[in-house]
RNA sequence: GGAGAGAUGGCAGAGUGGUCGAUCGCGGCGGUCUUGAAAACCGUUGACUGUUAAAGGUCCGGGGGUUCGAAUCCCUCUCUCUCCGCCA
């Protein structure tokens, strides 16, 4: 959510940011800015009443102590008098304040400085790439041919089960999903994150204050009878752990990371690209988060790009990392870089990763502030990334280690999986 | 699911209708003393809103009610703890 002050310190501003975003209702800004001085003269008269009343209460219970009732009865008089004008006026009030917030939490966050102008995916900037494309067998598969031939995931079984789009891994593949759950933690345990095993349903001002409410909320499964939320990342659970509270500077920076399965319903988008493991509705990943200094996020953000680029180094995988463009960020965000696995059976690019600096946007609606050097309260600025998401990287593994031999696994994966290729059962 | 107890400022914990936004303690901050530190002593220390700054207003788990006046009384919801039941 943002920030009134942040509006209306320069409305023409924020209104082209949110056109960079491709936000259609700009216009909103100044809807917001007048709803906000609605609010405050409304206020204003109210709280003039109010403290009248307040005085003239005092002065009674000072009158009652004198026996003095006449002049009190007279007193609670005007008192009552004052009272018919304070209703309507806090009814307009929180009808404005209502109007305010609910108009206020539809704006996306603002694209930072560096994001580029565009309007989807191909409009993101390659910021760089790395990792070595290998040469493959001449009769390289799609990792949905593979993961049929090691019987690694069963699709068909996990319909059965549920429906499409929630595999069932088995022997090895569920292995390997394992290994790779227990590296990434490990990994990220050791640049200083903190471990969570997180609930994986939340309520409804958890998903509100990461943003995934109002902006997602057909994406996400919901439990009717108990008003719960599957969550769709980690991030939902983990972010809230800090919902409500006043840090300490020099708890800051807090960094934490979760596994957690995934639950997204995907509506709308399939259709297209959504064969074996590159689209289902739940998977693994592991999460990385953390709640900063506002001076120094961008600072971290590179700082996580660099931790996930070296995480995919160590997996042997040919990937790019892109500088999202206005219209392909995700709502809550105010800088994103994405981090794409090349398929190689496929010919494509899968993501990976997303990692992304949201300022203030959560933590407003999240309250999770700090005090200053100086003693101000202020907002604490939030992050989040993947590190990483399993069943794409499971799908690039398959496709680019795959030789005659079998599928190989990484040298830093052998230890967890406990071997060092997967041959044909 | 049933019964009981509870929810107050960073923590701990008083306060049962009228200068209570809230005693005291711990912690934090500032100071005295000290070469420095500790101890001791003194002072200070909630958030939001509003204003140039004040004033003012709101907040004692959430919502509603009674009253001139509610942290305090009533209703309701949520959560926590203890016991019982069921159960991986």
């Amino acid at each position: 959510m943002l920030q009134v002050s942040v509006l209306r310190n320069d409305p023409q501003w924020a209104k082209e940011r949110l056109i960079l975003k491709g936000f259609s209702q700009p216009e909103l800004v100044d809807t917001i800015i007048s709803l906000d001085d609605q609010r405050k003269k409304t206020q204003n008269e109210f709280d003039h009443n109010q403290s009248q009343v307040n005085l003239a209460s005092k002065q009674i219970g000072g009158l009652m102590a004198k026996g003095q009732t006449q002049e009190a009865e007279a007193l609670k008089a005007t008192v009552a008098q004052l009272k018919t004008t304070l209703d309507p006026l806090k009814e307009s009030m929180q009808q404005i304040e209502k109007q305010l917030h609910d108009t206020l939490v539809l704006l996306p966050n603002l694209p930072g400085a560096l994001v580029p102008a565009g309007k989807s995916a191909e409009d993101n900037e390659v910021v760089r790439e790395g990792g070595l494309r290998k040469e493959l067998p001449a009769n390289a598969q799609p990792h949905w041919d593979l993961i049929n031939q090691y019987r690694l995931v069963d699709f068909e079984t996990g319909a059965k089960i549920t429906g499409r789009g929630f595999p069932l891994y088995i022997g090895k593949g569920a292995k390997l999903q394992r290994s790779l759950v227990q590296y990434f933690l490990d990994y990220n345990t050791a640049a200083g994150y903190t471990e969570y095993l997180p609930p994986f349903m939340v309520n409804e001002a958890s998903a509100f204050a990461t943003g995934q409410l109002p902006d997602k909320e057909g994406q996400m499964y919901f439990m009717e009878a108990d008003q719960f939320y599957l969550i769709p990342t980690a991030e939902v659970p983990v972010t809230n752990i800090y919902r409500d509270t006043i840090v300490k500077e020099e708890e800051l920076p807090i960094k934490m990371t979760a596994y957690s399965p995934c639950f997204r319903r995907e509506a709308g988008s399939f259709g297209k690209d959504v064969r074996g493991l590159n689209r289902v509705h739940q998977f693994e990943k592991v999460e990385i988060i953390q709640i900063v200094a506002p001076s120094l996020s961008y600072q971290v953000l590179d700082e996580m790009v660099a931790h996930v680029e070296k995480l995919i180094q160590s997996l042997e995988l040919p990937y790019r990392i892109l500088r999202l463009c206005g219209g392909d960020m995700g709502f809550a965000s105010a800088l994103t870089y994405d981090f794409e696995v090349f398929s190689a059976a496929q010919e494509r690019w899968l993501e990976v990763s997303s990692v992304s600096n949201f300022e203030s946007f959560q933590t407003n609606r999240m309250k999770c502030r700090y005090k200053d050097a100086q003693g101000k309260m202020q907002f604490t600025h939030s992050l989040n990334g993947s590190s990483l998401a399993l069943p794409r990287i499971l799908a690039c593994l398959l496709e680019n280690h795959q030789t005659e031999a079998g599928i190989e696994i990484p040298k830093v994966l052998q230890p967890y999986f406990g071997q060092e290729i997967i041959t044909l059962p």
